[in-house]
RNA sequence: GGGGAGAUACCAAAGUGGCCAACUGGGGCAGACUGUAAAUCUGCUGUCGCACGACUUCGGAGGUUCGAAUCCUUCUCUCCCCA
C-alpha cells in the first residue's frame, strides 16, 4: 500500500475544504485505504469549475494513498437532485443524458489516476449500470422499507421545498432522489467497500441517508464528508461570470478565458481559491501568501492559481498561450506591436474573442457604418455614437475619440485586420475576407 | 362576503392635467485612478445617425380635454384590514 504523507482529514481541513465529516471518519482514513466516492450528475456535456471542487476531494484524497470512485449519475440525474433547488426540475430526455455521461467520462478521467497498477487506482463507475434493471416493485421492497418518510421529510433539502413560503410542492420523482442516491452507497459499499462519500455541503443530507441505509440494512459503518460552499467575497456566486457557467470544456469556456477567470479573482478570494483548486503544498501557498501580502499588486497569488488551475485542467500549452494572449490584451501593445505577430499567434491569441468578417470593398469606410450595419458589431448607431464619446472605443489599440473617422486599407492589421475594442475587456476582431 | 390601498422603465421608488422620456437610489455600460482589483469620483442608461428632432412608453381597453403617467368609465391583477 502507498505510504500515506498526511493524513486527509488535516488535509482538507488547512484546504478549508471541510465543512462536516462524521465522527470517526477521520480515524479510520489513519487505519486504512479507504475507498470513497463523489458522485456528479451529467445534467451538462461538459463539468464547470463548481464541479472542480468535488474532483478536487477525490484528487486529494488518491494523493493521500486512498482509492477514489467518480460516480456518473446516470440514473440520478434522469430524477433531478431537489437539494439547493426551489421548483421541481425539469426532466432530461435519455439520448442528452446518455450523451452527457460519455462527455463527463472523458473529462473526468483527466484528473485521478486510473491507469497505474497501484492499489489505490482510481474507478470510474454510472449508477445507471445498476438502477437500469433494478424494478420498481424491487426497489420500493428493498430499499424503501428501510426509511422512512419522517426521516426522508426531516431533510432540509425536502422541507424547504414543502414548508417554504411560496412553496409550490415536489414530486414523488423528486422525493426519491435521496433514496437511489442512499442505494448508489450501498451498492459501492457491498460491491467496493466503499465507506465513504463527499460532496459539497449541500449533500449532506443525501450522504447521510446512504450511511442510514447502509447501517439498517448491512450493519455497516460508513461515513460523510462534506466541503462548504464555495463563496465570493463579493457575495455573488461562485462560478459564474457575465456570459455564464466557467465550463471546463475549451468549447464552450476558452482556455483564455478560463484563465482570466482565475486570473481575476479578489485577493481574498484567491487566498482561499489557490487552497481548494491546486495540490500546492503547505508550505508553499503560506509562503506565497505572504508574499502577495507584502505586494499585493504583483497578483503573485492570482497568476499561479490561474496557472495551476489551466495546466491542470487544459494544458501546459494552452496556459502558455494564455498568458501570451493576456499580455498582448493588457498590455501596453499598439498598433505596431500587433502588426509585427505572426499571423498564426495572432489568430491563437484572439480565438475565444468574437469574429466578424467583412468584404474586401468594404474597408474603406467610416466607423460608424462599418461597425453597426456592416458587421453588427454594435446594434445601434446612437450608442456606438455615445460609447466614443464617452472615450470608451479603441481600435487596434488607440482610442478613437472622433466619431466620424474614415478608415483606408492601411488602417488594417496586415491590411486584413481590425481589432475593435469595447472598454478595456471587450474585444471583437474584425477580418477581411478575401 | 364587506371595507381599504395599490399597479410607473431591469429593480426599488417619486411624480397626481402642460416645465415629463418622466426626480432619486440600486443595477448595467463606459471614463479617471489602480493591480486587468477593491474603494472613490465622472459620464451614459426607452428606440431611431440620438446637439436639434422624430417615434413608442407610466397594468389592459375606452373616454373627457387644445393637451393625460396624472381626470372619468370599465376590465385584469396584487396587497392590507374586518367577517
Amino acid at each position: 500500500m502507498l505510504k500515506r504523507q498526511m493524513n486527509f482529514v488535516e488535509e482538507l481541513t488547512w484546504r478549508g475544504m471541510i465543512h462536516d465529516v462524521m465522527p470517526g471518519a477521520g480515524e479510520l482514513l489513519e487505519k486504512e485505504m479507504v475507498s470513497a466516492y463523489v458522485g456528479i450528475d451529467p445534467t451538462a456535456d461538459s463539468l464547470h469549475i463548481g464541479h472542480l471542487v468535488g474532483v478536487m476531494m477525490l484528487k486529494h484524497l488518491q494523493h493521500a494513498g486512498h482509492r477514489p470512485i467518480a460516480l456518473v449519475g446516470g440514473a440520478t440525474g434522469m430524477i433531478g437532485d431537489p437539494s439547493g433547488k426551489s421548483q421541481e426540475r425539469n426532466l432530461m430526455d435519455e439520448k442528452t443524458l446518455r450523451h452527457n455521461q460519455e462527455c463527463l467520462k472523458k473529462q473526468i478521467a483527466n484528473f485521478l489516476d486510473f491507469e497505474t497498477d497501484a492499489p489505490n487506482r482510481a474507478l470510474m463507475v454510472n449508477n445507471y449500470d445498476w438502477m437500469k434493471d433494478y424494478s420498481f416493485l424491487g426497489f420500493i421492497r428493498d430499499i424503501g422499507k428501510h426509511i422512512t418518510v419522517n426521516y426522508m421529510m426531516a431533510k432540509d433539502s425536502v422541507k424547504k421545498r414543502i414548508t417554504a413560503e411560496d412553496a409550490q410542492g415536489m414530486s414523488f420523482t423528486e422525493f426519491t432522489y435521496q433514496l437511489v442516491q442512499a442505494y448508489d452507497y450501498l451498492f459501492l459499499f457491498r460491491e467496493y467497500g466503499c465507506k465513504l462519500q463527499m460532496g459539497g455541503s449541500d449533500q449532506w443530507g443525501n450522504i447521510t441517508t446512504g450511511t442510514e441505509l447502509i447501517r439498517r440494512k448491512d450493519g455497516g459503518e460508513a461515513y460523510a464528508l462534506t466541503c462548504p460552499l464555495i463563496t465570493k467575497s463579493d457575495g455573488g456566486k461562485f462560478g459564474k461570470t457575465e456570459e455564464g457557467n466557467v465550463w471546463l470544456n475549451p468549447a464552450r469556456t476558452s482556455p483564455y478565458k478560463f484563465y482570466q477567470f482565475w486570473l481575476n479573482v479578489t485577493d481574498e478570494d484567491a487566498e482561499k481559491y489557490i487552497r481548494i483548486f491546486t495540490m500546492l503544498s503547505r508550505e508553499d501557498i503560506e509562503a506565497m501568501t505572504a508574499e502577495h501580502q507584502e505586494a499585493p499588486h504583483l497578483r503573485l497569488l492570482q497568476k499561479k492559481l490561474a496557472e495551476e488551475v489551466t495546466v491542470m485542467v487544459h494544458s501546459e500549452e494552452d496556459y502558455k498561450m494564455a498568458v501570451e494572449a493576456s499580455k498582448i490584451l493588457f498590455g501596453k501593445a499598439t498598433a505596431e506591436t500587433l502588426a509585427r505577430i505572426p499571423e498564426e499567434m495572432f489568430l491563437a491569441v484572439f480565438e475565444g474573442v468574437p469574429r466578424f468578417t467583412i468584404k474586401a470593398d468594404k474597408m474603406e469606410a467610416d466607423i460608424m457604418t462599418l461597425l453597426t450595419d456592416d458587421t453588427g458589431i454594435f446594434k445601434s448607431k446612437g450608442e456606438l455614437r455615445r460609447l466614443i464619446q464617452g472615450g470608451g472605443l479603441a481600435i487596434n489599440k488607440e482610442k478613437i475619440a472622433d466619431p466620424d473617422l474614415e478608415l483606408t486599407r492601411g488602417s488594417f492589421i496586415n491590411n486584413k485586420y481590425l481589432l475593435v475594442q469595447k472598454g478595456k475587456k471587450n474585444y471583437f476582431l474584425l477580418s477581411v475576407e478575401s
